[in-house]
DNA sequence: TAGATTGTTAATCGATTAACAATC
DNA sequence: TAGATTGTTAATCGATTAACAATC
């Protein structure tokens, strides 16, 4: 993982001590540890805001589950869309998004729509009481309330770090 | 951006002056030299091999090219999907990579298939020459030829840091 | 000349690595 | 006791920030 043993003591330490001087570390406990530290022992709920290719493939990505995230539900703002379903996850309206948070706990929303409508929906989520935004879309968000996390996936970026890795490549020779 | 304006002249001057001391930067100039550095003034030639979900999804997002990334051709295994494009984008089968590879221009491979597949669609991109692979399965690419460029998106790893922040932002209250 | 802005060296800060003590 | 492994302090390294010289 190029990354020496006394980092990984150092790193470990940071959230206090899993193992035993002389004896080692208990990979079971130790992995568990690491999880309740990134949140993974609790379930979380996820919805998908854009029903489009992007959040029909998240809500076909299994590994999330595995890992205690569930995507709940869909929504769309495109009627031939109602009524449909993703790997048994209902696409439900927009329209609906309301009453759904209102009956439904809903821990992260991820947002797939095109970037036009993102900072809208995402204040609309906000005021909804998500706490959690999982951003998709080509946009910086801006929300003033700092109870939220927003984690965005901007893949233009990745795609020039690796049109810069491939400068950098083809300089070497 | 937090950025301070002293890292900024440490960033730049680590590639050049750009600048002219007394009179400030000629912005238009500077971000055509950025774009150089980054490998974005010339044109790269996409293909995606799976066009499920994320491969279409990524065949629709337009604002890759405003930056020189065209996307040329899907490949799939599913002949359901032969003959068909995504925005003008054919899909091929994916027999007819090797054909492809060798009577047209690839610069980047997008991988967006099972992981089951990645590794062995990976080293024979590699074979056909392809050096440089944007991967977007989840697994660590095991690839020899130190002069191919992976850069991957792993989605998991970006759940569990949302999921992290979520936890460090609920132990501030 | 005064003010403003970049280039570059020096100082500071934080993260990584090394060393060793503690413990099985 | 000897060997092995973690916890923790100290040393090193690199990146960020501050200071100032150079220039318009």
């Amino acid at each position: 993982m190029k990354v020496t043993a006394s980092q990984i003591r150092q790193d470990l330490n940071n959230f206090g001590g899993f193992g035993q001087q002389g004896y080692g570390y208990n990979v079971q406990f130790l992995y568990e540890e690491i999880g309740k530290i990134m949140g993974l022992n609790t379930e979380h709920r996820i919805i998908i805001i854009g029903a489009g290719n992007l959040g029909q493939a998240l809500a076909n990505y299994v590994k999330f589950e595995k890992l205690g995230f569930v995507i709940t539900a869909l929504f769309d703002v495109n009627p031939e869309l109602s009524g449909k379903s993703v790997r048994g996850i209902p696409i439900l309206m927009l329209s609906e998004l309301d009453e759904y948070c209102r009956t439904h706990r809903v821990d992260i929303a991820a947002l797939t729509m095109p970037k036009s409508k993102a900072d809208s929906i995402a204040s609309k989520l906000v005021d909804l009481g998500i706490r959690a935004i999982w951003n998709f879309a080509h946009v910086d968000l801006e929300i003033p309330n700092k109870d939220v996390v927003v984690e965005s996936v901007h893949l233009s970026d990745s795609l020039m770090q690796l049109s810069y890795n491939i400068v950098k490549n083809s300089k070497n020779k």
